[in-house]
RNA sequence: CGCGGAGUGGAGCAGUCUGGUAGCUCGUCGGGCUCAUAACCCGAAGGUCACAGGUUCAAAUCCUGUCUCCGCAA
């Protein structure tokens, strides 16, 4: 089929890699225009323009897709089918009307629950059992489309947001496939999100990464897992940021302090008071540093038992 | 030229302001103690103080330039 690929961060690649390994024409790949990041605002491209130039495919950055000069550009590619994953741009109904088999997107997240922009990271933090990826028709909702295909991914009791991530971008591109192979034969159907058992995973922002003592143990160790490695879990000593990069839950039978205590700050244990139970720092960085396990940061740094984080 | 922190034996840090024999907590190696030990005791090795210039009788420390790592921001 003639494909029009959007996509934009590294979880839309494997997609279009999948998509061009199994034969189809890619007739264009969308993608967000470049922007400065990193430190030194550097211009960057996206994932999706590095890898689309490398494979010779052209590539367009409409700054809104909805502007009537994209609608003349799409069409003239006369696409078969448009593929979304992850683009970062509400399409208009124009858009989505456009080629035969419609738009066609790949969510990281077993719809009708986590719509939205940050299914993955949020079906950790939520304490989910499981996650996946959803293909559907796309219509002119968020993420509200009828659905196609399925595919369930077990979430490890060590599950990152990274890791998660990737292993959801292999099991999206493989799906995506499937559900292309699928329209093209007809033998798909669509089965429309049930309303009622829909949740919402908004875009995650830094802010939620700052951890709230006053939870329990569990709920902040998922967070530090879900926020791993972006835009990570963070609290603060001495005025200095200090990410944490993996804890683990220790029980208590009593709460023997205010959350956010230090409980222990020797011989590699840093321990610390939540509103239920208490966390045992694993991995941790201190603003501007590099990071490193708590033995080797408590070999170097004094933390007193006692004050509040 | 967006803001800022940092490069010191294998690891994490102190020392830099107020130049003058390189230190701490660990690790490693050897020995001892012990029924035994990742515990304890004794001892040892290991560093061009990121790199290049400059100032000085003397530079980890002051000045200039370069490279690298990291936090923020975007």
């Amino acid at each position: 089929m003639r494909v029009l690929f959007m996509g934009t961060p590294d979880f839309s690649v494997p997609t279009l890699k999948a998509i061009i390994e199994a034969g189809h024409e890619v007739v264009g790949v969308v993608t967000q225009p470049d922007k400065p990041k990193g430190r030194g605002k550097q211009m960057q491209k996206t994932p999706v323009k590095a890898f689309a130039e490398e494979n010779g495919l052209s590539v367009y950055q409409p700054e809104k897709v909805k502007d009537p000069a994209f609608l003349e550009l799409a069409a003239s590619l006369a696409p078969d089918v448009m593929v979304v994953v992850a683009f970062g741009q509400i399409l208009p109904k124009a858009i989505l009307e456009l080629p035969k088999y419609g738009c066609i997107n790949v969510h990281a997240s077993l719809l009708p629950k986590l719509r939205g922009a940050g299914p993955i990271q949020w079906s950790i933090i939520n304490g989910d059992e499981k996650s996946g990826v959803t293909t559907m028709q796309m219509d002119v909702g968020l993420d509200t489309g009828d659905m196609l295909l399925k595919t369930e991914v077990a979430i490890e009791a060590d599950e990152t947001g990274g890791s998660l991530h990737d292993k959801l971008s292999e099991a999206g591109a493989s799906l995506l496939i499937e559900t292309l192979d699928a329209i093209e034969s007809g033998s798909v159907s669509a089965t429309p999100q049930v309303e009622t058992e829909a949740s919402y995973a908004p875009m995650l922002d830094k802010t939620l990464g700052n951890i709230d003592w006053k939870k329990t143990a569990e709920e902040i160790e998922r967070l530090i897992r879900g926020l791993n490695p972006w835009p990570s879990a963070y609290t603060r000593i001495g005025g200095k940021l200090l990410k944490i990069w993996s804890a683990e839950v220790v029980e208590l039978d009593e709460q023997k302090d205010v959350p956010g205590t230090v409980l222990t700050a020797e011989e590699g244990i840093l321990m610390i008071q939540c509103g239920e139970n208490a966390l045992l720092v694993r991995e941790l960085q201190l603003e501007g540093k590099k990071r490193m396990d708590v033995d080797d940061f408590l070999r170097g740094h004094t933390v007193e038992k006692g004050i509040r984080l």
